[in-house]
DNA sequence: TGCTTTTCGTACGATTCCGCACGATAGTAA
DNA sequence: TTACTATCGTGCGGAATCGTACGAAAAGCA
């Protein structure tokens, strides 16, 4: 918790936010089990020994990208389902916004979380209750939104909410073009909040 | 062309459909990219090579399983989609079939395609066109379903329902149990039929 | 009874991957 | 200056994975 006073020894050459973007975005292109560790310490730029005392093994590196990318969800969440408006325009825009990040980069397609957990979570534990973690948070944040509109049946929109959320993940990693994307989650929000 | 006829040689020893329903469990409970062709064997009961010999490299063998579960895929559609009855009911049976599917093996939950594929989707384009197309597929079975009962805006309907099928797959993966993603089945199937 | 064809199973070499040990380096504290 | 601490980077040994070659086995054909 002292930050400020430098701490003993050497101090770090790399800065750890942007390593673990580094390996976000390799987790995110090529998924847990094809990803060696040679391959992250070539994309953040340094050596395996430090990575794996600056981060852990790799199941440790996962999580903690998984991490990363929970935090810019929770920040996309606020800044478009919490934010004024009518309901169908914030859930435009939340589907906007995620259609944007599933297709902004050829090399990681989808959802870095829906698209490359399920396939390692029967095997890891670790893994399967942190994806469980974010579709809960998702469907919370959904549910409060629908609850705060008035909606009848928050419960149930608020799920299928979520489906159309996965859909367009796996849809997006399947290849989907964010014109497609954008028409199905047009019709979606057009369904959801009738 | 010639099933009948004994081929010249030593015969197979072992099933090949067994041998590819193994194979199939395997990828299905751990991905693509955690399974070794080792793994596979010992899966199979029959050694390396030989599995080379029957069925390829690992990416044919992994195509190969996922044509298998398609065919499955494709009788569950014909079994529940394509029967008789008003269509609330078919849809029903359609989900209430996937989500046995999903939950009837704890070492194999949610769909095999949808859950593994996408994790290498991007680095492997023969995993990715096959992905898409299922999707495609399955898209244009409940296309034809919606069409035939006369219901309006039945391409958007379709994309949907094929949403919530993605979104079972996927939280049934997370560790969702049967009767909660009967729950949300139920009123997904009352949303799109309205 | 040989000859051919196909499969079976063992074995080997090459490559990749991982954990860890070791010394070197760059700072702080006294 | 000296001691201490934490990071950096190279390097090594073991394990795992993959492809393939080679002989043995089991069938059909002449």
């Amino acid at each position: 918790m002292e930050n400020l006073s430098r701490r003993r020894g050497r101090p770090r050459s790399f800065d750890p936010d942007a390593a673990l973007a580094a390996v976000q975005r390799h987790f995110w292109a090529h998924g847990f089990a094809a990803t060696a560790l040679d391959d992250l310490a070539t994309a953040t730029g340094l050596n395996r020994p430090n990575l794996a005392a600056a981060f852990g093994d790799k199941q440790a590196l996962y999580l903690a990208a998984m991490g990363r990318y929970r935090a810019s969800l929770q920040a996309g969440i606020a800044a478009t389902l919490a934010a004024p408006g009518p309901l169908a325009t914030r859930l435009l825009g939340f589907y906007a916004a995620a259609i944007a990040l599933y297709t902004a980069d050829a090399a990681t397609p989808g959802c870095f979380i829906v698209c490359t957990a399920p396939a390692d979570a029967p095997r890891l534990p670790a893994i399967r209750a942190a994806l469980a973690e974010v579709l809960a948070e998702v469907d919370a944040a959904l549910l409060a939104c629908f609850t705060a509109a008035g909606q009848a049946d928050a419960a149930a929109r608020a799920g299928l909410a979520g489906a159309l959320l996965h859909s367009l993940a796996v849809r997006a990693r399947a290849g989907a073009d964010a014109a497609s994307l954008q028409a199905l989650a047009a019709v979606g929000v057009e369904r959801l909040v009738a």
